[in-house]
This record gives structure tokens, C-alpha cells and sequence, in this order.
RNA sequence: GCCUCUGUAGCUCAGUUGGUAGAGCAGGGGACUGAAAAUCCCCGUGUCGGUGGUUCGAUUCCGCCCGGAGGCA
């Protein structure tokens, strides 16, 4: 067998297969997983790559946005040269045109994983979408649930006639732990909750104390980000000015220009629903530009906010180390880890 | 050279009939359990261009200086 587990530099998957000693007495029970998080634009991708040749790998985006079809220059999915030759799951699997959620993710991200393991390869998650890197890692379990699409717009619809308030006040009758929690003007989780309770006839509440499981893996979470906020900034801008020369305008305009994507989640993606005004011919190309680099921005800062809550994350920052000693670092983390 | 307008938060500007000031945007902080690149909450002290004068008190009125815009020669 041709794979990484024969070389000196294979890491997880050779202590699994092998049966090296481990650290810890429950630490053989459950694979292990590494996961690469951080702001946008911060390097992760190469990281990603870079540990997989390092450690025999396979990466598995974690984006909410890269999982679509036809995205690749606007969300930044690696292409084949960056990708160096390292199999990478979960990119482009998925059409525009379908809504994809949470629970998908982590029901089709785990089966990737369970593939990069059969082979002995270690599973390296990448990306930067909090809640989907969350709910997989920690083993929050999303139960099946009927397809909510009718009733959300049934009470998006309610709250439009009658007043968000209307609905709010329903959820502290309803659902009141759940209405503390919330604050009234949030309206995707005012809508979300009642959708819960009228489908399950539970509270959220209740249900979301149970179904909080059990991890699946064994995870080493690194985190990479810049100390100085400008220079993260100045990476932004160039990154979406080089995204307008690989021909981004295009690409938005060949994916709204598909059947079933208007409306839908693929086309509020970050340098795509900034151009939509363009395509209708209002607005100038300058100003969508500045806007995405905008949106960017602040897209980054609420990542950082959601990575940095969480305790066991080991932070890497690119404009205090270079890139080969955080790599270095990553790797005898990895081993001490393992 | 003369005349007019103008200089207030990172930016665009408001305002104080003289009692040291506030909006939008930018920015910052936070939340997050099936749309999450989504959704939502909180946060405004700055030599009021500089310097003299009038005044109990000037960012506000007056003089001069410096910067910017326009007009006339």
C-alpha cells in the first residue's frame, strides 16, 4: 500500500494503525483530528497543504460558502495548484441552487472523515466558518428534523404582517428560556426557535441541552490570525483586488445567472451579493469593490470573535513568526498531541 | 495682489444667540445550536487649524498667521 502511513512522516494515522503508545488512557478510543481556524485571508489554505504533506493528510473545507458549486475565485477555494496534490473534500459539492445547512454539513463532513481514516490518513480541517467547525468538533447532534422551508416562511411572513414582536412574545410564552437568551430584534433565531417548537412540539431549549453529545474526535485546534489588524486588512484588500483580476465579476454573473440560486444562501456569500446592485445596473464597480473589502473586514473581526471564545485553540500569529517555524511548531504540537 | 467662502472625531459634516460639542459613515467590543460569508446587541474627549485680543469665561466675537476652495485683476 502506497500511503503516507510508509513514511517517516506520517503522524496520526501511523500511531492509530500502528498502535503506538498514546497519551492518556481514553486518548485510543477516538481518531484524532486536526483543525486549522482563523480570520479570512490569514493563510490557512496553505497551512492546510502544508500539514497535510507534512503529516500524510487530507484536507476537508470547513466553509459554508466553499461548499458550492461555481464559487471558487469569490470564496477563495485553492485551486489544483495550490492544492499541491492533496485530496480536499467538501469543496464545490453542492449546488448553488440547494439550501445546505449545519446539520448537513456535519452529517456529510463526518463521512469524509471517516473516509480519510479508512485510508489511514489524517483528517485536517480547514476553514473558517465557526458554527460548522463547532458543531463537528464538539459533537453537537442535529436530530432529523422535517423540512422546515414551509413553516420559516410561514412565520417570516407573520412577522412581516404582524410585527416581530408578535412572534417574540409567542417565544417567551412558548419557548421562555429561550426568549431570555434571545435579544427581540434578532429575528433569524426568533423564527428558528419557533420552528423548532412547532415541528417537535419541544422547546429549543430543552432539545438543544440534549443534544449536546459527545466529541467524535480527538482535535487540535490551531489558530492562525495577525496581531496587527492593518497589515490583516491590507491582505483583505489585495486578496479581492486579485480576485477582480482572476475575473470574479464573471463568476458572479455566471452563478446568478442560474436557475433557483436568487434568494438562496449561495448568493449572499461575501463578494458575490455586493455586485448583485451592479448586475441591475445601479451602483459602480469601484464602489462594489470597496464594499466587499468592506464586508470582509468585518466578516474577519467576527470570526476572531467566535475562534477566540474557544479555550483549547493554540493561536499562531503570521506577523510575529515566519511561516516555516508556526509550521514547525504546528507539527511538534501535532506529535506532542498524538 | 485684492475679495469671498472654508478649516470641529480616521472621513463627510452639524452645532454652540459666548458657559470646552454631536450625527452618519469608518472603526472597536460582544453574542451565536438546522440561512452562519447569515443574523443580532453595545460603544463617540476630539489641543473645535495656530496665535494674540475682548470677556468672569472663547471652539463660538475681533486682529494677525498658516492650510484649502472659488472669484476679480
Amino acid at each position: 500500500m502506497n500511503s503516507p502511513l510508509d513514511t517517516p512522516a506520517a503522524g496520526p494515522a501511523d500511531s492509530l494503525a500502528a498502535g503506538a503508545p498514546q497519551k492518556g488512557p481514553a486518548a485510543c478510543q477516538k481518531p484524532p483530528v486536526v483543525a486549522v481556524v482563523g480570520p479570512t485571508a490569514t493563510g490557512k489554505t496553505w497551512f492546510g497543504v502544508e500539514l497535510a504533506l507534512a503529516l500524510g493528510g487530507e484536507v476537508i473545507s470547513c466553509d459554508s460558502m466553499q461548499i458550492y458549486k461555481g464559487m471558487r475565485i469569490g470564496t477563495a477555494a485553492p485551486t489544483e495548484q495550490e492544492r499541491r496534490g492533496v485530496p480536499h473534500h467538501m469543496i464545490g459539492t453542492v449546488s448553488p441552487a440547494q439550501p445546505y445547512s449545519v446539520a448537513d454539513y456535519c452529517r456529510d463532513a463526518s463521512a469524509c472523515i471517516a473516509g480519510v481514516l479508512s485510508r489511514g490518513r489524517l483528517p485536517i480541517l480547514v476553514g473558517g466558518t465557526g458554527l460548522y467547525a463547532d458543531s463537528l468538533l464538539d459533537g453537537l447532534s442535529y436530530p432529523e428534523l422535517p423540512d422546515a422551508q414551509p413553516l420559516r416562511a410561514r412565520l417570516a411572513e407573520q412577522a412581516r404582517r404582524e410585527g416581530l414582536d408578535a412572534l417574540y412574545r409567542r417565544l417567551q410564552q412558548v419557548d421562555p428560556q429561550s426568549a431570555a437568551r434571545l435579544h427581540q430584534n434578532d429575528a433569524r433565531r426568533i423564527i428558528r426557535a419557533l420552528e423548532v417548537y412547532e415541528s417537535t412540539g419541544q422547546p429549543m431549549s430543552e432539545l438543544a441541552q440534549r443534544a449536546r453529545g459527545e466529541p467524535a474526535y480527538r482535535c487540535l485546534r490551531l489558530g492562525l490570525d495577525y496581531r496587527d489588524r492593518a497589515l490583516l486588512y491590507e491582505r483583505i484588500d489585495r486578496r479581492v483586488d486579485l480576485m477582480m483580476e482572476q475575473g470574479l465579476l464573471g463568476e458572479v454573473r455566471a452563478l446568478a445567472a442560474q436557475p433557483g440560486v436568487q434568494g438562496g444562501t449561495a448568493l449572499a456569500a461575501i463578494g458575490y451579493k455586493e455586485f448583485l446592485p451592479l448586475l441591475r445596473g445601479e451602483g459602480s464597480l469601484p464602489d462594489a469593490v470597496a464594499a466587499v473589502k468592506q464586508a470582509s473586514r468585518r466578516y474577519a473581526k467576527r470570526q476572531r470573535t467566535w475562534f477566540y471564545r474557544h479555550a483549547d485553540t493554540h493561536w499562531f500569529y503570521r506577523d510575529r513568526q515566519d511561516d516555516n517555524s508556526i509550521l514547525s511548531q504546528m507539527i511538534s504540537l501535532f506529535r506532542n498531541t498524538f
